[in-house]
DNA sequence: CACCAGACCTGTCCGC
DNA sequence: TGCGGACAGGTCTGGT
């Protein structure tokens, strides 16, 4: 479900009805979802503390609480987290709840339950391998045109497989690989090594590009994805190519192809991503 | 190290 | 209406 953009929404949606408010209790409907320490210790360190803030890294999503221990989060497909007032019905798939002051719940939902929690001290944060070794994420001061020049030198990789890889950019996921591709004309399974010096910047600036005006559209929703308060993103209304094969290119109109890369459903223009350099 | 299939799960959709 | 198969926003592991 979520790439990015998602989570970064779900962090501000959240944050305003989060932030100082103390966890009362928690119920863990599936243990298996969380990955450290042992559930009932998991249980222990969140009980009585205050949410002091809401980060977010790449996919990941952090709750920072008073006594430093990190509630982590990562939704993978179908993970979603929904701040229900009093009274408020749970919603369907329902699998650990946050029971906060006064009555009101976060809710972790999770159809697929391939999603993952866990309260670490900061110390123990470097266990989670996806967390430690995260890229530089789009719109950051780290991820410049000089570091994804030298990411991608020589890599004999398809370029689709590189950008999908977290370690090396932080938060990019299918659907929004698919759109910087097309953006900046490269097809997805050229090398990354392939990528010309004229067309770097344009790379670049599509990533970035991608990622802002999907936070500005409050993520995509194809399916399952919903931001903190349970409302459904806009940005699938403007995508270029992911979802759209079959149809006309919003820039050329040739038909829309998608294959497999990867294993991953890859939608591209024939026309505007030309495999030949 | 690159690359792929398979695994983890449930739900939905499509063709027969 | 029912059944089987493919597919779904993500990562991890194990094999070649």
């Amino acid at each position: 479900m979520p790439e990015m953009p998602e989570l970064e929404t779900i962090r501000r949606t959240l944050e305003p009805h989060l932030k100082g408010r103390r966890i009362m209790q928690v119920e863990v409907l599936l243990s298996r979802q969380i990955k450290w320490p042992e559930p009932d210790q998991f249980v222990a360190r969140l009980v009585g503390c205050t949410i002091e803030r809401l980060e977010r890294k790449g996919k990941y999503l952090l709750l920072v609480l008073d006594n430093d221990i990190h509630l982590v989060f990562h939704l993978r497909m179908t993970g979603q987290l929904c701040y229900r007032e009093k009274g408020a019905a749970d919603g369907t798939h329902s699998r650990i709840i946050f029971n906060l002051d006064g009555g009101d719940r976060l809710i972790y939902g999770d159809v697929r339950t391939f999603g993952t929690l866990y309260a670490m001290k900061p110390e123990e944060l470097p266990k989670i391998q996806g967390l430690a070794e995260l890229g530089p994420e789009p719109l950051s001061e780290e991820f410049t045109i000089d570091y994804l020049r030298t990411a991608l030198a020589k890599k004999k990789t398809k370029i689709k497989g590189f950008l999908l890889d977290q370690s090396k950019i932080g938060g990019l996921g299918n659907i929004y690989v698919d759109e910087a591709l097309f953006l900046s004309g490269i097809h997805p399974l050229r090398t990354a090594g392939s990528v010309t010096e004229e067309e770097l910047p344009k790379l670049h600036e599509a990533i970035n590009r991608v990622i802002r005006e999907g936070i500005e559209d409050g993520g995509t929703t194809f399916r399952d994805y919903r931001n903190g308060d349970g409302g459904k993103g806009s940005h699938q209304e403007n995508l270029f190519a992911y979802g759209r094969d079959g149809e006309p290119c919003r820039v050329c109109g040739t038909a829309m192809e998608k294959i497999r890369v990867g294993g991953r459903g890859t939608h591209f223009c024939p026309k505007c991503q030309p495999f030949e350099v």
